[in-house]
DNA sequence: CGTTGATCCTGGGCGC
DNA sequence: TGCGCCCAGGATCAAC
């Protein structure tokens, strides 16, 4: 679903299309979406502004204005696209064979899941899209985003310099949660999800319902590389999907390929070919290696 | 404070 | 062919 390297990915995509561009109008057709203020409000707030910086926190994409902050999470299934009237508009949706949402090979038209457009005063357009609906649209005027209880609650960035081995240890070893849940917490580390927590657990060898302050430290050393290194990997092979999209035929993006232990139930380990289990830990389907991935010695 | 469970929602996949 | 059912899950909030 989209994590960070996901929310990165799109940030990267959108960037050239959207820095320095003015907002013409909003207009949002589900209001239920914007979850600070009412619809009408956002609408009114946005338009005439211009976007001075297109950028991320965790899983928020945060795209300065000139007077505040447009933010977005894309829930479960959140999209966001750039449009461009000059441009021809794809005839369907393609359906992702790895996160199972629907995308539009190119741009598209709004549909009925396209629950806001933004409408650019040079040309284009960006859309919301989210056929789920778990997704959040925000506007904060300047200053008040890191206020917010959805900001201030989060974690470490991974990909940041402040994301370091004493930092990491640390408010671990505070912690006596299952790792699973705690990496899925958005604290004390952000931008995780269920796909990337599975897949730096795997290459840890960290059992997923291990308690986080017990894990002995060359693992836990294992984890903190681990981290950064699957979503770098995300995000290399997410911009490579997106990229396949455009001309596809039904190929499938190299991510898949490159997942060790989501969606590999049933299937030999890759490291040492035992089978793969699939469990429920923390509300959340958790696949894991029962031979290296070894059980913590209570529970 | 920790942790669990319900909640929001749609489309896909399955059994019949 | 189509219906009903179940499942997927990020974040929040209520309840123990």
């Amino acid at each position: 679903m989209p994590e960070l390297p996901e929310v990165e990915s799109l940030r990267r995509g959108l960037e050239p299309h959207l820095l320095g561009q003015v907002i013409a109008r909003a207009r949002v057709t589900l209001d239920k979406q914007v979850k600070n203020m009412p619809a009408r409000k956002f609408e009114a707030a946005l338009s005439g502004q211009k976007i001075i910086r297109v950028g991320r926190r965790a899983k928020f994409l945060v795209i300065q204005l000139e007077r505040g902050d447009l933010v977005i999470h894309l829930g479960m299934s959140g999209q966001v696209t750039f449009r461009d009237p000059g441009k021809p508009d794809a005839k369907q949706f393609l359906r992702d064979p790895y996160t199972g949402l629907q995308r539009s090979p190119g741009q598209h038209r709004p549909d009925k899941h396209t629950h806001a457009v933004f409408q650019l005063k040079g040309q284009g357009a960006f859309q919301y899209r989210d056929p789920r609906q778990f997704g959040r649209l925000l506007y904060f005027e300047k200053g008040q985003l890191e206020k917010h209880a959805s900001f201030t609650k989060l974690g470490m960035e991974p990909l940041e310099p402040g994301f370091t081995w004493p930092a990491f240890s640390q408010a671990m070893a505070k912690k006596a949660t299952k790792i699973k849940a705690l990496l899925l917490s958005q604290h004390p580390v952000a931008g995780l999800g269920n796909i990337y927590v599975d897949e730096a657990l795997w290459r840890a060898e960290i059992h997923p319902l291990s308690s986080a302050c017990r894990i002995p430290e060359p693992k836990l050393k294992a984890l903190f590389k681990a981290i950064p290194r699957v979503l770098q990997q995300g995000i290399k092979n997410r911009g490579t999907t997106l990229m396949d999209y455009r001309n596809s035929d039904g190929s499938k993006g190299s991510n898949q390929e490159k997942l060790m232990a989501y969606g590999q139930e049933g299937r030999p380990c890759k490291r040492c070919g035992a089978k793969m289990t699939k469990t429920l830990i923390a509300q959340r389907g958790t696949v894991y290696c029962p031979a290296c991935q070894r059980p913590p010695r209570k529970s």
